[in-house]
DNA sequence: CGGAGAATTGAATTTTATCAACTGATGTGG
DNA sequence: CCACATCAGTTGATAAAATTCAATTCTCCG
């Protein structure tokens, strides 16, 4: 095991809680080791019942169903911090896939913990809700912004959303970030065929609102990004990290 | 407090867990009472704090977020047993809206209880997390539905959740059920236009797969209507019922 | 019976998807 | 170091789908 919880990296950042010692030490008993994982390997599967959990620690991910007729629905964007396979251990299988854009590395957990967990840390099992209650509520964005706004709308927001995730776990300075993701993946997220998602993507360029190119993207005008999405998009918050 | 837990109707219906007598008395004392609902009332507002949450015992209700130009988007149906508030509870504040499509009987519980619920009654509080988990699969799949899919497939896909859910809850018999929501709702669960909703409906009418109208859907030909649907369909699952 | 909300229908218009072709960057092997 | 292959990104033309608008009919209640 590398990297003990207490000195993990991630919980020096200010999006995170901090721990009492007593649930750190909860906490540090579970880690289980890490897991390297190179990019565009598959993390989770929908349909198998993973017997085990992770936590992000490095590196970025996409969560999708994959539909019958070969279409997928990008579900979500993974940064670190992000935990995964809660669906799993909660429900008898997971839902939806993940495969990593980049390389990660992730923080391993063992499912069958997860009862003694609710029995001795009602805190931390508090924590495990919040973030199913989190990943709710991202859903229910996306889902508002894919059924109900126009492209241009559906882009601002995806960006200004992955800025948002890029600047809580630390990836992002002064509106610039690493962007993993491809048009590809943009346009799965947003419903979008990939040739809208680039004209539309070029069009917020023209007009001097956002640039992605050469694996980076940039936020040049977040207000008028903000002004184009229709939908309220929550504050980044506090949150747990398992 | 007209109905005791012990003696609710609910859980009687296959497709809620049963509890063990220790499990029902703590229930029991979580119940702070019961409330009515007329139809078309607002029960949960985006952006408040509800200090009470609630199971539904009878009647349908609707679970939107509000858009800034004036749309929204339907999130979800409610049906008997289902929870609301859980949001309000674990967040800090509700991120959609809940509002009665029928005149409703709630179980009201106190926000305040969960902090004890979560400390004495581990089995509860993963009953907790597994009820978040599960809103989030339902949204997950209204999000590939409604980013992947024609009008025919996504209206399809909407028919055959209502009435997995009226079946459910005890509603349904032989494909065929009340249906308290107006086409209007339809299209906002849907990211279609009325006028699009309507007509697919007539197509679906004429191909002999099923029929709305007279507030009562029903449903002729289940496999053709789950051919159209390409995302999979979970199966009703075992609920807890709080 | 009359009025209000809901459902339905037929254009006209707009938005988005699909197709096909082309550019540019990257990487590999001879 | 160049030829070649590959893949992401870009663009224009065309087709398909959904929205909007306008008008009419239907249903439920008072």
């Amino acid at each position: 095991m590398q990297i003990p919880c207490r000195t993990c990296p991630l919980r020096a950042l200010p999006t995170f809680q901090t721990l009492t010692p007593e649930e750190l030490a909860v906490t540090e008993t579970l880690k289980r080791g890490e897991l390297r994982v190179e990019a565009g390997m598959p993390i989770l599967s929908e349909g198998s019942s993973s017997p085990q959990l992770f936590t992000v620690l490095e590196g970025q991910a996409l969560r999708f169903k994959s539909l019958e007729c070969g279409k997928r629905q990008v579900l979500g964007f993974v940064f670190p911090g992000d935990f995964l396979g809660l669906q799993a251990a909660v429900m008898s299988e997971m839902e939806h896939s993940v495969t990593a854009a980049t390389p990660m590395l992730l923080c391993v957990f063992d499912r069958g913990d997860l009862v003694r967990l609710y029995r001795d840390s009602p805190n931390r099992a508090f924590d495990l809700t919040w973030l199913a209650a989190e990943e709710e509520s991202m859903l229910a964005e996306a889902l508002a912004t894919v059924g109900q706004q126009n492209a241009r709308a559906r882009v601002a927001w995806a960006l200004l959303r992955l800025m948002d995730r890029a600047e809580q776990s630390g990836l992002a300075r002064d509106g610039v970030m690493p962007m993993p993701f491809r048009q590809h993946d943009l346009a799965d997220v947003l419903g979008l065929s990939v040739v809208h998602t680039n004209k539309t993507l070029a069009s917020l360029r023209a007009g001097g609102l956002a640039t992605l190119r050469d694996r980076q993207l940039t936020i040049h005008d977040r207000g008028g990004l903000e002004r184009l999405v229709g939908v309220t998009m929550r504050r980044t918050r506090l949150r747990p990290l398992i």
